[in-house]
DNA sequence: CTGTATCCAGCTCGATACTG
DNA sequence: CAGTATCGAGCTGGATACAG
């Protein structure tokens, strides 16, 4: 059998891949390692997501064995996101992400602001 | 000064998120990691990805300063691509998280099958 | 070999309105 | 509070043809 390989289009690692490979999954996830959340404070967590991609992205991400949807069956209603562990475990390497994102956003802002300077010469 | 936040969607760090939340960026800087690679090599070791999404891709990545495009200036043409320093930084994260796709896309796929099979019982 | 240019079908995603 | 349903503008990205 074949090793599972993310550069083999075919392979499930490839569907893994593009799972996370999301921007909304990629806040997401790592905004439940500091635990449960519900669905209004997530949506007030993240700038920018609308209900609909919250909706969404969590279910996928349920879908998937990532993330763990509890209902607490009461009126009004009160759901709770949590990670799995394997979402717990993914988490971490998204989170390494993210910082690399906070931490190097300046280098990038420069490198485009030269780039862009360097084609009207 | 506020501290760069990917949560904010205003703040510089999102964009840099966003760029590197591409299936085809978390495959091609993994694959430059282990040395300079040609138009075609890359073309050939990424199953899947068009030409066009190739070049687009890397432009964005040169872009953004992660990585270096090295014309030979010869007839035919020789062109390389190599990860950057700051590149190269990015590119061991990703590799994680390549790692970690294809460690677990078989568990990725039983709960996707386990959760399918509990829509319709 | 390493691109560029164009077309356009299909998907994404925000906005909005509604429900239990 | 926590969703669902629907609409449609706009973006994505593959296919194809062409070029230096």
């Amino acid at each position: 059998m074949a090793a599972p390989n993310v550069y083999d289009s075919a392979c499930s690692a490839r569907l893994a891949l593009e799972l996370i490979a999301s921007k909304w999954a990629m806040l997401i996830l790592p905004a439940l390692s500091a635990g449960p959340m519900r669905n209004s404070a997530l949506l007030r967590k993240i700038g920018g997501i609308s209900q609909k991609m919250l909706t969404q992205t969590l279910k996928d991400l349920e879908r998937n064995g990532l993330v763990i949807r509890r209902d607490m069956q009461t009126v009004p209603p009160h759901v709770e996101y949590s990670l799995s562990k394997l979402g717990a475990s993914l988490s971490e390497a998204l989170i390494t992400l993210d910082l690399w994102a906070e931490r190097y956003s300046d280098d990038l802002d420069a490198a485009r602001g030269r780039f862009d300077a360097g084609l009207r010469p």
